[in-house]
DNA sequence: ATGGAATCTTGCGCAAAACGCAATCTAGCA
DNA sequence: TGCTAGATTGCGTTTTGCGCAAGATTCCAT
């Protein structure tokens, strides 16, 4: 079937130019091209539209009718259609995040409380989720976690290192004593965070004993409340601990040590960098992050 | 450009379909081109409509925004298509008929009115005119009118054959006498109306000395005035003169005489052949003029 | 865990269609 | 009668849109 739309279009400016060649000129098109549309427009719809010699146009009550409700139709799509090409520049609309950063909401919220006020037209809808699996599922624009795994189908954007550190609570510490050197962790009852976190730790006590780890898990949010009930030491970034540290709930140990530090990243799909509203957020959100923001607390 | 009305199209169904796979069937396209149409109208539009992979869908902001709008404005294009491709087999809307045939109109008016009564959903609008010609620029569907010259780029269909008469006043005949035979004629006042009928007189006396013309015109009406005025003898077709026949105010000449008849034909493009309230109503006309019409009067 | 089924994407070759050019035709006008 | 502006149509070229098939990804069942 011919291309239904450039046969309406040009049939529309055909009528408003009152000539075919006008209206070729119009649409940059040859006059040629022009009538062989709208001949072929007449011809699917089986009915005179336009009553024309070489010197005159007048339209038939069918053309009427077509140039009133379908040019209408074309107006809309138009509309819609610039609406959304404007959202590539101009950031819009209703912006879908989620994260799986718990005890970082506290961060994050004030942070988009600043963007959503920088910028009017866009909402945002914060999300937490226990996984960042499913952004698609979803309906996310932008997912925000801790160390996200490489994944081919989606584009990261490191915003910011958050420092780790070895941490454990007073009570623990007073009854196991505090460590000064790395080499008496292994003598120590060691809390295991997920997959990754091996290897800061064998990096860390050397060799290929390991360390000695009593209770792992790959909830953070277990590891912290084993931690906090005097269980062991554990790697915590800031962001997850800075309340507890600064609250005297933990203590950190061997504070010159340089662990690898977490990386706080955003998840968004290929094709949303196009997005004004993502890009300008996730620039936003990468801005605010690294300059201070960690530092200060 | 790429086919707008065909993405659009396509990205709608597949809004509502869930997969591509599914809106491809319904498209009877392939799967490729289906998937090929939605990213160049993401491209196009240059936004991330649908979030997908190879096992979820869904829509963006701005996929929902496109979906509600242009969804909208694509059925509304398909209602008014399919309206005016029903105008192909429903008689429907407005006819707009032109006549030059002035003293016919008393013949033609009750014909029309007994259309209009059998096609309630077709509107008649009867213009007279002093010429036949601008069927474009008056917007017209239909002209009727006698002896229409051969036009290459009008569509002309007989209704009816117009006989033809000598006649002239009783005044005149009794002033000049009755003519028995068409020797005769040659010894009167003729009145010529119009190119055409100098041929029909020539035939009729025969010889090249054609036949003594008084008063000649072009304007049917005229020549009528002349001849009731008892200027002449003149050729007059049925529908013209039958009032003043049968008023008396003219009387046939040698009523055996089978003049070649005046034709009345309709008018009308081309294209509007396939438009049913043409065709229905030009059929009507030649079915109602045809038999008996003529005859009866 | 591993293989299988369903789904989407993409490279490639082909065929259909749309375009522009130019010749032709028509209508109005000087 | 020739001239101009506009519309149609045949023809050759180029674009492009399509289907096929291979590849990739995800989910599910064994």
């Amino acid at each position: 079937m011919a291309d239904r739309f450039a046969e309406i279009e040009s049939f529309v400016k055909i009528v408003e130019s009152g000539t075919l060649s006008e209206a070729a000129r119009r649409l940059n098109l040859s006059l040629a091209a022009t009538s062989r549309r709208l001949s072929q427009l007449e011809q699917r719809l089986g009915v005179l539209l336009v009553r024309r010699n070489s010197r005159h146009l007048s339209l038939t009550e069918e053309g009427s009718l077509l140039y009133e409700r379908a040019g209408q139709a074309l107006l809309a799509i138009d509309d819609v259609e610039t609406d959304v090409m404007r959202r590539a520049t101009e950031a819009t609309g209703l912006l879908r995040i989620v994260t799986t950063i718990g005890a970082g909401r506290t961060r994050l919220a004030p942070l988009f409380r600043d963007y959503a006020t920088l910028h009017p037209d866009v909402a945002i809808h914060l999300e937490t989720a226990q996984h960042a699996t499913g952004i698609i599922e979803g309906g996310h624009d932008i997912a925000i976690c801790f160390d996200p795994p490489p994944d081919s189908a989606l584009m990261m954007k490191h915003l910011a290192d958050n420092p780790r550190f070895l941490c454990a609570s007073p009570a623990y510490l007073n009854r196991r004593g505090r460590p000064h050197r790395v080499a008496e962790l292994s003598a120590h009852d060691n809390i295991l965070v997920g997959e990754a976190q091996q290897e800061i730790w064998r990096a860390l006590v050397g060799g290929d004993t390991g360390p000695r780890v009593t209770l792992s898990t790959n909830d953070a949010e277990l590891a912290r409340a084993w931690a906090l009930d005097g269980a062991g030491i554990v790697i915590k970034s800031q962001w997850e601990v800075e309340d507890d540290l600064a609250a005297g709930r933990l203590e950190a140990i061997l504070p010159d040590l340089r662990l690898p530090p977490s990386v706080i990243a955003a998840l968004y799909l290929p094709g949303q960098a196009e997005a004004a509203k993502v890009r300008s957020c996730l620039d936003f959100l990468a801005r605010h992050l690294r300059k201070g923001a960690l530092m200060a607390a």
